[in-house]
DNA sequence: CCAACTGTACTAATTATTATAATACAGTTA
DNA sequence: TAACTGTATTATAATAATTAGTACAGTTGG
């Protein structure tokens, strides 16, 4: 289900928080849909359920999902409200890369298109 | 010169090279130009000089900065060369950022927005 | 020529973070 | 009630970041 790098640099759980926003935002993980149990995702990546549980928390403190002690945890179904803060962040992120993109020689239409293309695969806001 | 978070999980080596990276693409430090001996930004940072050589040395190897023993360690004259690997792999960065952006709700027009901003603080490639 | 600067390299010790392991407790459901 | 869920805690091992100290090599101005 996954493709987790052991031996990369980066935390086991901070590739899965990555990868299932990827899910979330891409609604290949539905709204509410239920997510694999801690134990269960554990056992098939053949990692420990406390790093699972770590990636559970991080996505419920970012609003991708949400947990119900002895149900289970379930896609959220609303996009995390559009904090002010965490707006800001990432669009300074998006700033720097596209800098960095642009010194390094990359056209500047190249970089529309990419706008373009997230906005086509990204679910929109249907209500707000 | 550089406001760095001691406390914070990012290591500080990753912070400089961050930081001069944008001095470097902003032209605030110019081509040719000589940075800061590693002894003495160790001294004004207060920070182990290996610490500031580990940046440099990622610096130079991503192409920003070239060094010469004896000399000093200086902002390289022509933007790194359009490694097609490294092109694709900001691109997928910054893709995945603006997924995640339209997702919490920011508008296309803002994200394009951010394209035409960098373009305009980017030193472009004069010569190429 | 030489003192004082530059980059570079290496080893060791310390600290922080990540991940594992082993439990335990609480709520849900068939 | 058994078997599943999330959640919490403690201890331990492994890894990475940082500091510290030392050393060597090349450059430069006096």
């Amino acid at each position: 289900m996954f493709e987790l790098d052991i031996r990369s640099r980066q935390p086991i759980y901070e590739q899965l928080v990555e990868k299932m926003k990827e899910l979330i935002i891409h609604e290949v993980w539905k709204p509410n849909e239920q997510l694999p149990s801690v134990r269960l995702l554990a056992k098939e990546l053949t990692i420990n359920p406390n790093t699972i549980q770590k990636a559970y928390r991080e996505l419920e403190h970012q609003g991708y999902i949400y947990s119900i002690l002895g149900k289970g945890s379930f896609v959220a179904p609303q996009s995390p409200s559009v904090n002010h803060e965490k707006a800001e962040t990432i669009k300074q992120q998006i700033f720097k890369l596209l800098c960095e993109a642009l010194y390094i020689g990359m056209a500047k239409e190249d970089l529309l298109a990419l706008v373009e293309k997230a906005e086509q695969t990204v679910k929109g806001e249907e209500k707000r």
